[in-house]
DNA sequence: ACTTGACTTAAAGTTAACTTTAACTTGTAT
DNA sequence: ATACAAGTTAAAGTTAACTTTAAGTCAAGT
């Protein structure tokens, strides 16, 4: 199966534009060429999930280009690249649990609006507090040092 | 309890220059000021607290703001604030999705790296597959239509 | 032969979220 | 009295990630 760049930037729900960007930047390796124009393929496709992927995570364009850069040099660099995988799992990790503390505010406000509009005024619900319990807890990071201590 | 900006900013893991930034674009409601200088206090601190929330679920900061305007008027947006609410709500469940989808993504690509190291060479592996079953499943999205269909 | 539509590149423009700079004020220490 | 550290504003500069524009190529249909 093959593709020009107005259907693959459909599927991807990107612009052909964008595509051509990324291709500039280097972030397609060997799409190829027919009369000057994109064509891609199913590698590409395959590819291009991976890509869409690494942008969901937040990975910064220049490092999905050392990523594209490593993989084209072959096996030499299978390591450098088991490594940049593990370094951003953990940032995946960091950013799920991240999300998962920020979605206990988010419920606890959910139910501090649900309340103050059963009572018609937020004034019910502030004196208990305005803030989750989950953020509450540390008030100060225990690492905080004031200058000069 | 209060602090100077630099004290704050430490504490939050950000520069000044941030935190004027954030109050000139009105994140900071009613910071107090002394002889010119900001004076923040406890309840600052609460807001910035949930600030930082708001950013770590990438809530653009014009989006922010709104919510900043709505509680500032009190009672009669408390139905709004509570749609806001739960639409971020919305919003991060998705980004977790998305998060762990690319993470089982990077955990498949730990472990074409780690067997492609032990044989020291790529081609053991990306016969199999070069990328996880979780993306392999839908080749193409059920919903796409090429042109004119 | 000519128009049309989809592509191409190179370069300039846009937007968000800061960051830096320049010029100025103020409280505290010498 | 003076110097210094830490704050202030307004405005200009930066960076990432696109997006738009301008000028041109190319194959297919009339």
């Amino acid at each position: 199966m093959s593709y020009s760049i107005k259907e693959i930037a459909k599927i991807m729900g990107i612009t052909p534009s964008t595509l051509r960007y990324y291709d500039s930047e280097g972030l397609l390796p060997d799409v190829k060429k027919v009369n000057g124009r994109r064509v891609f393929e199913d590698k590409d496709f395959k590819w291009l999930r991976v890509l869409n992927c690494m942008k969901n995570i937040n990975m910064p364009i220049k490092k999905i280009k050392e990523y594209v850069k490593l993989a084209q040099k072959g096996d030499t660099t299978l390591q450098e690249r088991y490594n940049l995988i593990l370094e951003q799992k953990e940032s995946i990790q960091k950013q799920i649990n991240e999300l998962n503390t920020c979605l206990k505010e988010f419920e606890f406000k959910e139910w501090y609006y649900k309340t103050a509009i059963e009572a018609g005024t937020e004034k019910v619900v502030e004196n208990i507090s305005s803030i989750s319990p989950t953020l509450e807890i540390d008030k100060i990071p225990k690492n905080y040092k004031k200058e000069g201590m």
